[in-house]
DNA sequence: AGTTCTGCTGCAAACGTTTGTAGTCGCATG
DNA sequence: CATGCGACTACAAACGTTTGCAGCAGAACT
C-alpha cells in the first residue's frame, strides 16, 4: 500500500535508479530531473523502505544500546547523550534493557545483530568469551569494561575509588566498608582493588561487604551488616545503595555523617535528593555515551583505533562524608582531586 | 561474510525453501530433514537475516517505543514492563527519547515507521492531527492521551486529580493551588478539568499555575508563585515537581506539610524518597506499558478492537499532606479511594 | 489397477532498494 | 569528420529471505 520507488519512477518517468540516486547521490543526477523526482515523491508521500535499503548496503543506520537496568538512575543520562550524539549523525539508537541478566543480554546482542550496524554494551554482565565471541557477529563497544581487543570505554572508578578512601581516611575514619555491586561487574573488581589498595596505603582497614544487587533495596537490606561490622564510614557501589543505606541507618536511628559517614559513587540525580546530600564519585556518563557511539561509527570506516577510552572521575564532596572518630588531619570540604591522577592500568 | 540460508542448503543437501521452513514452518518439513538443517545451521553460525524477512513478510517482530524524557522516573516501569510483555511474544521495543519535543517526535516516528511494525507513542506532544497523519504511515498507540480513531490507553488522572482535591479539602484546605504541567498534554488539561470541578463542588478556591516543564526545577522555581498565592496546598502535575517543590519550600524555612500540603501524582520510586514523604496519585504504569503492547499486537490480526483501554489511578496518603487552616471534617489518614469511582469521559 | 490423498521437497518469483555497466546525446576537440 | 568526453540516464543483477505452486513418491482408498 505505501508508496515504493517503482511509483515514484512511474509517475516521474524516470527509471527507479534514478528515483534511487535523486536520493542517494544527487550529484550523480541532473537538477531539473531530481526536482521532478523529488516532487513525485513528496506528492506520493514516499518514504525510503530502511529494511530493503539495508539489505543491499548493508547499514542499516541504527545502532543498538543494551543497558543492565533503565530505571538505574545512572543510565538515563548515558543514553541521551548517546542518542542526541547518534541522531546527530543520522544514526537512531535502540535501546533495550537486560535486567541485570547475562542470558538476556547475550540473546538481545543476537537478535539486534542483523539490524543494527553495532551495539553498545553498557556495564555487561556477561564473560569476556561471551562478548568476544558476541563480538563475531555484530561490531561491540563496551562501555565500563574493557574486554581484550574490542574497543571500550571506561570511566576510571579506581581513581575515583582511591579519592573517596583517602577523602575518608583525611577525615579520621579508620576502618571502613565497601558495599560491594553485582558480581560480573568489572567497575566492582576495580572499585575493590583501588579501595583495598588506597586503604592498605594509608593504614585503614577495609572490609568488604557483597557481591551485592546494586539497588536500593539492597543496600537499605546490608545496613545491619555495615552496623555489626563496627566502621565508622561506608562507601558504597553505587549511589542508589548509598541512598538505600542512609535510608535504613536513619530508621535505626543511626546519625549520618555524625556517627557514620557514606560515600557513594555516580554522582546521579539522587545524590543532590538525600538527607543529607550525598558525597560521591561523579562518572562522566554523557560524555562516555558520546564517545562510546564515537568509536562505533569510526570503528566502520578505520578499523581498531583507539581501542580504549578512558574517562577521569572526580570526587564530589557534600554532606553525607564528615569527621571520623580518630581526628587526624583533616583537611576538610572541598578538596578537589589531583588533575594528572594516575589512570588505572584497565586490565581484563 | 556471515552465513546465509544459501550456505546452510548446500552444507545440508536441500534447497534454500527447506532450510527456510525448517525455521519458520517446522510441521511442514520432514523431522529427520529438519534436524540435519539445524544441525548444519549451528555448525555455521547461521542467523537469519531480519531484514531480508521482513522486506518479504512486511513485519520485523519490531515495536518502537517513544516517550518524552527517559529520565522521568514515571517512564522506565512502563519501559520495563512493555519490554518483557513484547519479548515473551518473540517482540523486540527499541527505546527513543525526544526530549519533550514535539519536532524530535514527529522525526522518530517517521524514522522508525519503515523498521518496526508500530509505534507506542508515549504523553505525545504533537497535535492530534499530526498523530493521525502519522497513523498512516505506521500503526499506532497512543499512551497517555486518548486520539479520536487510533487505539489508546490512558491512566484516569481525572479520578485521581478529583481524590487529591477530595482528600486536601477534608483536610481542610479551602485554597489550593494546582501547579500545571507542559503544554501539549492531554493529562495535564484532564488533571485541571478535573480538579477544577472537584475544588468547585467542594467549595474551595482552585488557583492554577503553569503550563511549566515538567521536572523537578520547574517545580522549585514555581515556589515563589505559591507562596505569593497564599493557599494552603498544592496538586502538582507529576511527582517531579512535587519534589521541586518541597525542596524549594525547605529552602525557604517553610514546612510541609505544617504549613503547605503537597500532593503529587504518578507515584514514582522518587515519592518515598522525600522527606516528609510524598503524598500522592498512583498510577499504573507498569499495566499501561503491558496494555499498549498488547493493543499494538491485536491490532494487526483484528481491526479495530477496544479503542480505549482507561486504567485507574488511586490515591496513596503519605505525609506531605496535613491539616490546613480550616479544620473542618478531616477523616484524615489512610483513606481508601471509592473502587466505584466514575470513570471520566475520556474526549480529547 | 486406477485414483485420490498425504507428506514432503524443489522451483522460481517476489519484496524494495542500490550500484556497476553500458548506452545515449550533445558538444568540443583533434 | 571522426573521435573523445562529460553529463546524464536506463538496464539488470544483486541482497537474503518467504511462499504459492508444482512435482513426486508412497499409501490408502475404490
Amino acid at each position: 500500500m505505501p508508496a515504493t520507488i517503482r511509483d515514484v519512477a512511474k509517475a516521474s518517468g524516470v527509471h527507479v535508479s534514478t528515483v534511487s540516486r535523486a536520493f542517494s547521490a544527487p550529484q550523480l543526477v541532473n537538477a531539473e530531473t531530481r526536482a521532478h523526482v523529488l516532487a513525485a515523491a513528496e506528492e506520493l508521500g514516499y518514504r525510503p523502505n530502511r529494511a530493503a535499503r539495508a539489505l543491499i548496503t548493508g547499514r542499516t543506520h541504527n545502532i543498538g544500546l543494551i543497558v543492565a537496568d533503565i530505571a538505574n538512575p545512572f543510565f538515563p543520562p548515558l543514553i541521551k547523550a548517546a542518542e542526541s550524539h547518534a541522531r546527530g549523525r543520522d544514526y537512531h539508537v535502540f535501546v533495550a534493557d537486560t535486567n541485570e541478566d547475562a542470558g538476556v543480554e547475550e540473546e538481545l546482542v543476537l537478535a539486534l545483530a542483523k539490524q543494527v550496524d553495532g551495539v553498545l554494551l553498557c556495564s555487561p554482565r556477561m564473560s569476556n568469551t561471551q562478548i568476544e565471541q558476541l563480538s563475531r557477529e555484530v561490531p561491540l563497544v563496551v562501555v565500563n569494561r574493557p574486554v581484550p581487543g574490542l574497543p571500550a570505554v571506561v570511566m576510571d572508578v579506581a581513581q575515583g575509588a582511591r579519592l573517596a578512601v583517602e577523602h575518608l581516611v583525611s577525615l579520621g575514619h579508620r576502618e571502613i566498608a565497601l558495599l560491594g555491586g553485582p558480581r560480573g561487574s568489572w567497575t566492582n573488581r576495580e572499585i575493590r582493588r583501588a579501595a583495598t589498595l588506597a586503604a592498605r596505603t594509608a593504614g585503614a582497614e577495609l572490609v568488604v561487604l557483597g557481591p551485592n544487587a546494586p539497588t536500593e533495596e539492597s543496600g537499605s537490606a546490608q545496613a545491619e551488616a555495615v552496623l555489626r561490622a563496627g566502621v565508622s564510614a561506608v562507601l558504597a557501589y553505587n549511589d542508589l545503595m548509598a541512598v538505600g543505606l542512609i535510608d535504613a541507618l536513619d530508621h535505626r536511628g543511626v546519625k549520618v555523617p555524625d556517627q557514620i559517614s557514606v560515600v557513594g559513587i555516580d554522582d546521579t540525580a539522587l545524590s543532590r535528593r538525600t538527607r543529607p546530600m550525598l558525597t560521591t564519585v561523579a562518572t562522566p556518563t554523557a560524555a562516555a555515551g558520546r564517545a562510546a557511539v564515537d568509536m562505533l561509527l569510526q570503528h566502520g570506516d578505520d578499523r581498531r583505533t583507539t581501542a580504549l577510552v578512558t574517562l577521569q572521575t572526580e570526587l564530589v564532596i557534600r554532606d553525607s562524608s564528615g569527621p571520623g572518630p580518630h581526628r587526624t588531619a583533616g583537611p576538610g570540604r572541598r578538596q578537589q582531586p589531583p588533575v594528572d591522577g594516575v589512570a588505572s592500568e584497565s586490565r581484563e
